[in-house]
DNA sequence: GTCTATATAGCGATAGAC
DNA sequence: GTCTATCGCTATATAGAC
């Protein structure tokens, strides 16, 4: 066995944990997910998590950077679109697509920002930065399409957002979220 | 000492842990709140407080009986007022002046439910039909108003409610809630 | 690097004295 | 009715064999 496969192996369950980490607690919150579950989820033995990860804090935050890098790359794939009203249309389009999920389990990014800010440690920030980030996208958007209120716009679109996903969950009908999503897209032409 | 002195004694506990609980879930949620945080803040010993509860679930049930109670206290309340988009805007205007509790703790019905909805147990349930009671009163208010979309618009506006609750306190930042409420207020005289 | 066994701590819940 | 002492379980984290 070389060097670089001992490497990559661990690389590969470092990544399997990180992602596995992202699913579990979202479906099953922050305080209810034991290292247990995620190690099962992963694959990967209960004590050996600990040589990739000190502690539990530190996969909580694994999972917020992979909810970054979801962000990121669903940006990126938005910014190919010309028009910014359409970029808000694709991506409350992409968001309905996701409903039954919702419906389920909430919005991944939202009921982990609900959960960690119950908590004292510095994870609420991290997951606010996310957060921040795509309020900082959205406000770009109505900028663009020549709205000086575009702050308050992009907070609203993305309170919503969050809302109805709230909604959706409590209510476990993913139909709220394609009546909203249709809504916003209608309200997202009318400002333009 | 007389029978019915004793009486009262019980049922004061009583109250006292439930309103204590409804406050301490709310600030620390429920997976992070113990009994021990319950029965300090209530001023009672922690072994004495399955006197009045069987189990944590029949506090976290106490806990959104009291939010039930509020939301019914309010609603007697808005219905003094004489037009349906009056009482609509008072209900949000309520709902800004709460900003400061929203920031530090979130909406107390959202914030709930975003967390029993994680969980095996029937209490998600209870907490969706507190959730649903304000939806049908604010439906009526807009069907009153002559929208045919009452329901759409209902769901609307408590999403945007709990969205900008998550927002205010993902943020810290009271004045997002205030600026979202004044844009509803308006939202709302644009449907009449 | 990998995995098992276990230390340690905290919490929900109960038993039983008063 | 009230309160103390404690049981039993579970979860994070560590020690150390391999």
């Amino acid at each position: 066995m070389t060097d670089s496969t001992r490497v990559r192996r661990g690389a590969g369950k470092r990544e399997r944990l990180a992602s596995a980490a992202a699913r579990v607690l979202h479906e099953q919150g922050v305080e209810k997910t034991t290292l247990a579950d995620i190690a099962r989820a992963a694959g990967v033995p209960v004590g050996n998590v600990y040589y990739y990860f000190k502690t539990k804090d530190e996969l909580v935050e694994a999972a917020i950077e992979s909810h970054a890098d979801g962000l990121k790359t669903l940006i990126a794939a938005l910014e190919r679109l010309p028009a910014p009203q359409d970029r808000l249309k694709a991506l409350v389009r992409g968001w309905a697509d996701q409903r039954e999920v919702a419906a389920r389990y909430g919005c991944p990014t939202g009921t982990l920002a609900s959960e960690l800010d119950k908590r004292a440690d510095g994870l609420d920030r991290a997951i606010a930065k996310v957060m921040g980030a795509l309020l900082d996208w959205v406000d770009q958007q109505f900028r663009q399409m020549g709205r000086t209120d575009s702050r308050e716009l992009a907070v609203a679109l993305v309170a919503a957002y969050q809302g109805i996903s709230l909604l959706t969950n409590t209510f476990r009908d993913p139909a709220l979220m394609a009546t909203e999503g249709r809504r916003l897209e209608g309200w997202i032409d009318s400002l333009a």
